[in-house]
DNA sequence: TTTATTACAGAACATACGTGCGACAACATA
DNA sequence: TATGTTGTCGCACGTATGTTCTGTAATAAA
């Protein structure tokens, strides 16, 4: 027993999803009126009344922009986690270092992503793959590493390292044994990168991959 | 030259924030007063033109509750889909066709992404890569592939093929020659696999790869 | 010292905004 | 015919809410 929707419930329910998307808080009852060409404010009460009966909305008495959009028309609720995007980074230069901080700003480019990608890690931060310098195994140009900040990894971990003297970044699983690292790829038909333990710096430890194909 | 917050500042923010995880709407400045301890509005305001100042918010000027965070504490605005995630591949088997009518359902797991990773491809879904078989290069064992539903592919596409003689799906670059299939491995290191076009049938086109590691 | 600057307090003002009321036309029901 | 019901309209009331003004104290700069 689904009431069908009149014409200018309809409108008004558009015009609520097109309003969230412009701006970051609601319409007010006045918003809708003018936004749906209705001549009275009561009408829109009128009518928000049978949206809230009939499930579409949820409506907070008393409260200016208190809606809500129920059902299909609701945005996305999961959580999600919005973590910025190191581009340009030039080959032979260790990462820029990054932290809460110095990311406000509007230059950065950022990326939402859902929060089982980031698992409760904190800075998360993505790197955009570039070239061959950093490809490993199951990791490729144009990829996007997500990355959390760490100055040292345990034992069979991938990490971001940063090797001093062939100045560069790369992607390998990281073991500590006897002072000397061993930098192991991930495909076993590469051969590890051995290089004392000064002369490496860990910078961040992988916590995802994500690739796009178009 | 990035100011430090005050702590009155920082509350201030950490109130929006989770006022904003609990209602649908931004606070209103007398919502920030009661909600922080603050003893007048005119204080609030004083620091909310700071905050948008330095770039932690914007406000729209004479609008209730016009309160926009800006930076890391923006809540995601990007678009998001729901696609469902097929589990339970067993070895053996092609993978389960799947529209849009025959997901809606309770008993699927679903994950919300980002826009950009399914970029206007329809009916988009996911596959846990299980065991080895499906394995190639840049993709390794628990990774999460996406798949648009296709029958056909053109050459250098990666798809999940069906291979009727070995009776496994796996995933490879598509290259028809001469009615023969060719399945090449994204690894060079690998030989590709040939086979009779009536042999092999394309389930699905990559379009995405998500690793997460724990 | 004087003078700015920063941060806060209290009050008041003006508008934004949700809500209620009476009326009216169209249509169905009895 | 009388009686509801639905959707609309205009208006107005009262609260919600952004904004402004005046003042004060603490601290730094001159």
């Amino acid at each position: 027993m689904v009431k069908k929707l009149s014409e200018r419930q309809e409108s008004i329910l558009v015009f609520i999803r097109e309003f969230l998307d412009e701006h970051s808080y609601p319409p007010t009852v006045r918003d809708i009126q003018t936004g749906c060409k209705v001549s009275s404010t009561s009408v829109v009460d009128y009518n928000l009344r049978i949206l809230q009966r009939d499930g579409y909305l949820k409506r907070e008495t008393e409260v200016s922009r208190g809606i809500e959009l129920l059902g299909p028309n609701k945005p996305a609720t999961q959580d999600f986690v919005t973590i910025p995007i190191l581009s340009n980074i030039a080959a032979g230069e260790p990462l820029p270092v990054h932290t809460q901080e110095n990311w406000n700003h509007e230059n950065t480019e950022t990326l939402d992503l859902p929060n089982f990608l980031i698992n409760g890690k904190e800075n998360v931060f993505g790197v955009r793959v570039k070239g061959q310098s950093m490809i490993d195994a199951f990791i490729t140009d144009g990829d996007l590493v997500l990355l959390e900040p760490a100055t040292t990894a345990s034992n069979g971990e991938m990490v971001a390292a940063w090797i001093k003297d062939n100045q560069e970044v790369t992607l390998k699983h990281f073991f500590l044994e006897n002072g000397i690292v061993r930098l192991q790829p991930a495909n076993p038909a590469m051969d590890p990168i051995y290089v004392p333990a000064d002369k490496v710096t860990v910078q961040g430890r992988v916590v995802g991959v994500i690739r796009s194909v178009n």
